[in-house]
Formats: C-alpha cells, structure tokens, sequence
DNA sequence: AAGACGAAAGTGGTTGA
DNA sequence: TCAACAACTTTCGTCTT
C-alpha cells in the first residue's frame, strides 16, 4: 500500500505534538523522522522505529517523552471539575409550605414551581459537565500511558460525548464506557490497538470494556471497519525493528493471503504476527518465533500455524538456512 | 542450549436451537 | 439459556541446529 509518509519539518512536528524538542529515535539515533499522517505517528525514516508508540516497559528515555506530554495534558485537564463543584447542593423541597409550614399563596407556590424547574435544569446541566470533565480526566490516563496521538483521543471524545448524550453512560462506569470509546477510535482510525491492551489499563474487566463497546456500536450507529491484519504489520515490524521493505512483504502476503480466502475468522494479529516472521526470514532478518509473537500478543503456536498455513497455502517456501 | 515443532487439554467468545 | 464449536492459549515432550 501506497503509504503517504511526508518528510516533515521540524516545526511541524513540534506543533502537531506540542513538545518542545524533537527526539533523535531510541533505535538508531538517527534524527531523520518523518511524520505519517494516516497512522498519526512519528516514524523513523532511517529504521522505520515508531517513535511517538509508547511501549510499555521501556528505558527512561521514554519518560522524558511523558512528561513533555504530561506538560501538553495540563493545559487542558483540570479546571472543569474543580470550577464546578454543584453549587445548588440544596434542595427546594416540593410541599408548598412555607418555613413556618403555613400553606403558600397561589403567586408564591407559582414561584415555586418555576424555581424548581429552574433548579433542576442547572443540575442536570452540571452533572453532564461534570461527568464530562471526570471523562476526560480519564481518558487523557489511557492516552498517555496507550500513547495514542492527539486526533484519536479528540475522537474518542466525541463518540463518549455521543454516549453521554444518549444516556449509555448511566449504569455502567465511566471509566469502561471510556476504554470502549477509545477502542472505538482506535479502529476507526487504523491505530491498532487491542481490546486487551485497552482493557489492561482499565480497571474494569476486558469483558465488561467489551460490552459497553458492542452497545455503542448499536446505540450510536457508529459505523467501525473491521480490523484487517494489514492494519497490524507495520506496528509489529517498528516493534522488532524490522526494515520497511520486510513490513512491504508481510503485507503483500497478507493481500494474497486475504485473496486465496484464508484470513477468515483468524486473529488478524496472529495473522499479520506469521506473515512478518515469513517475510523477515526471506530476507535474512531473521526473528524467532518468540519474539515475533510477543510483538504481536499472540503464543508461539499461533504464529506456528498461521505461518504454516501462509506458506502450504500460498506455496511460499521459507528459507531452512540461516544467513 | 536454544529454537522449532506438534499433540493434547484448557479457555473465552460466538452461534444456533 | 444452554450446548456445540472454532480459534487461541498453555503446557510439555521431542527433534533440529
């Protein structure tokens, strides 16, 4: 696929990822990156490593990266929920009485009803806000610590706004109906992230992030593509450090595989995971099953298969020596 | 000693009655 | 709601490099 990287400047850069500084890649410390603007992520151009792809246990330089982030989180966190504490904490009460509990006048029982509504409308008003900032509160956790681009949390945003609106939050926590936007975001975008990794960071269970992401698909008619094993390769590769013309091959593989009608109802990471492994043995970089699989969460066994079927299948015939 | 391989049993999710 | 089912995982023994 045709990817449409442009070499961008490093103002650009700098703005689209409000940092101070553009980092050299951890890989090969090269400073020739390049911005993909389709994946929303900051590539090495010399050794194609993803550089804003935050992993999970990596050395400090990483933090660095974090509290530059952290600093761009500020500007937008806190204020809300602190600005609006429920000021209206009392309420009217509804009997028509006054504070001695003689009955009221007709023009002040009028009064009355009008204030009671009005009162009514200013809590809903602030619950939604405040529900609201707590939202993005959280979601700008899963952000940071996921290392999503700006764009696919903005989104993620939306669809939770979305949610909100049409009372899908009600019952159910904030924090899973979050996770499940930003699953959501995640595939609309092509940012392949997975369900689990989503789910990891969230202290609601996999599965109940996984039901509230079905029922937004319902409830807010969101129209989300499947996720295609293309989609997984080039994470896997920038993961093992593998060349782009390696990442190139496993996804011609995978077209072809998608062809002859054998991507059916398979992990699209297990999937993507054997075609890179194939693709790096033929071209002599080679990565053992193991560590193919852990890049892509999935076992040994399943990139053993998947590959053995790629290959019986697509009469592709792995290389036996190694160079 | 490490990687690759495959069998067997276990797990979580989907589907169809 | 339950059982059947396919895909994936875990575990483990064996073979290869």
């Amino acid at each position: 696929m045709g990817s449409n990287s442009n070499n961008f400047s490093e103002e650009l850069i700098k703005k689209l990822y409000l940092i101070e500084e553009v980092r050299r890649c951890p890989h090969c410390g090269s400073d020739r990156l390049i911005y993909d603007p389709v994946r929303g992520e900051i590539i090495c151009a010399v050794c194609g490593y993803v550089v804003s792809e935050r992993e999970i246990d990596k050395g400090p330089e990483w933090r660095a990266f974090d509290s530059e982030e952290r600093e761009k989180r500020s500007r937008t966190g806190a204020p809300l929920s602190r600005f609006t504490p429920d000021a209206l904490a009392t309420d009217i009460d509804w009997r028509s009485k006054d504070s001695a509990g003689r009955e009221l006048g007709l023009r002040k029982k009028v009064e009355m009803f009008r204030l009671r509504r009005w009162h009514m409308r200013a809590r809903a008003q602030s619950s939604l806000e405040r529900n609201l900032g707590q939202a993005q509160q959280e979601l700008d956790r899963l952000g940071a610590q996921l290392g999503l681009p700006k764009r696919v949390l903005d989104r993620a945003r939306d669809i939770y706004r979305r949610a909100l609106e049409s009372g899908l939050v009600r019952g159910r926590s904030i924090e899973s109906v979050v996770a499940a936007a930003v699953y959501a975001a995640c595939r609309e975008m092509k940012v392949p992230r997975t369900l689990d990794e989503i789910a990891r960071y969230t202290r609601s269970g996999r599965k109940d992030v996984a039901r509230c992401y079905r029922l937004l698909l319902r409830e807010t008619m969101l129209r989300v593509p499947l996720p295609t094993p293309v989609d997984f390769a080039p994470r896997i590769g920038s993961v093992l450090k593998l060349s782009a013309a390696t990442v190139r091959d496993a996804i011609e593989i995978l077209k072809q595989a998608q062809q002859v009608g054998i991507t059916a109802g398979k992990d699209p990471a297990g999937l993507a995971a054997a075609a890179i492994y194939i693709a790096a043995l033929r071209r002599g970089e080679v990565r053992t099953q193991k560590e193919v699989a852990r890049a892509a969460q999935v076992t040994e066994v399943t990139v053993r298969n998947r590959y053995k079927e790629l290959a019986k299948k697509l009469k592709i015939d792995i290389p036996v020596k190694k160079l």
